[in-house]
DNA sequence: AACCCATCTGACCATTTGGTCAAGTTTTAT
DNA sequence: ATAAAACTTGACCAAATGGTCAGATGGGTT
């Protein structure tokens, strides 16, 4: 019997490497914008400038694009929770993680709205995801502060809650940005109006956590 | 010359009313899962147990639906915050908008998803609603909280960005009930939940507003 | 009973969309 | 230089989708 078909991982030519960024990219900024039932393959391939054939000559189906996405924008996704330390001051620690996300809210709106995009439907392509690797990291950062509540250096508040809030509040200002740029005439890539938020999220949370 | 053709204003049909109100219903619960252009004209007269001719019978399309659903919505959406009177506790005041809209998370999911998925894609469809009716009410209310703010009855924050931050946290559970469901193992529909959410954010408020 | 108008639907149409294919062009390794 | 491999695309296809239409059905009024 032949040796079974295997798959080689051959390693990436320049061309495939740039490719499939560009079309990354312009697969980004097309589902952040209109989800992904809403996005068509050719947004995408137009927005990449190239054709539609070329595109799916690197990614099998929107789907798949779509997957990968996805997988290689939640690590640093969840970057800054994971820097969140047992060993740092307790507020600091907390303090740092909120500036951290609305630096994110500003700097790539774009990667929040696919987030929330999916969420909002029902994350019927990342249900996995949540239910492992997210709920995980989470469950680990909220025992590490349910403990500093313990040992008397924060306020106590039910752990998941604020992070969730912490969630809520930053992710906000770049999933609804059209409502906050409404309301308030500018967005917070407005250095003045970042530091207004700034500012606003970090009395927020030190009100209520500081002993 | 004969007289012109105006429209009708004809008095609605029980079966009128009672069809329209159908449809509404199933966009509603079509629209708030997939957003504007992942929902398909068939999949709301299936839900809504009619055929498609017959759904366009008595909305001439897709984006007439989606008008005629956000405009009727509109108006209770943004009753809890009309309920905030300058007359009362001012604390209390704001602590009962924060269990109002805590309530229509529970309440009213779908209704917060509608109208996330429109503004979350830009809001391509309601800016206009959103620069105005909604502006002016913020506006007013966010004017109310200041006075207070400037009268010593409340800690000095800035009023648009604590109403923000009202919507986020209070949203958040309805828009992102998937990824709270994982997280917590049950959603803001339990009861036990419910009074979790509420006392945790009755607490960040207060801390955050009380002198 | 007979009429009228509202209600309802199967069949249909044009466009959009996800995806394929055969045939061309460019790169790369020798 | 040249052949193999990698890359690219116009043309195409089937299914899905928004919407139309002609005609059937039904309910209410006289």
């Amino acid at each position: 019997m032949a040796t079974t078909e295997v798959e080689k991982p051959q390693r990436k030519t320049r061309i495939q490497r740039a490719n499939e960024q560009k079309i990354l990219e312009a697969a980004l900024e097309v589902f952040s914008q209109h989800g992904f039932r809403g996005s068509t393959i050719d947004q995408i391939s137009e927005e990449a400038g190239m054709s539609k054939p070329n595109l799916l000559y690197y990614f099998k189906s929107k789907q798949d694009i779509h997957e990968t996405l996805l997988s290689r924008l939640l690590d640093s996704w969840l970057d800054p929770m994971r820097e969140l330390s047992a060993d740092g001051d307790p507020l600091e620690e907390i303090l740092n993680y909120v500036r951290r996300k609305i630096e994110m809210a500003r700097d790539y709106p774009r990667e929040s709205r696919l987030f929330a995009n999916e969420i909002i439907q029902g994350a019927p392509r990342i249900k996995p995801i949540l239910g492992g690797e997210i709920n995980d990291l989470l469950n680990s950062k909220a025992a590490i502060i349910a403990n500093w509540m313990e040992e008397g250096k924060l306020k106590k508040v039910d752990p998941k809650h604020l992070i969730f809030s912490i969630w809520a509040t930053t992710q906000h200002y770049s999933d609804f940005e059209e409502q906050v740029r409404v309301v308030l005439g500018r967005g917070i890539d407005d250095p003045a109006e970042f530091e207004n938020t700034k500012a606003y999220l970090e009395n927020m949370f030190t009100s209520m956590l500081k002993v």
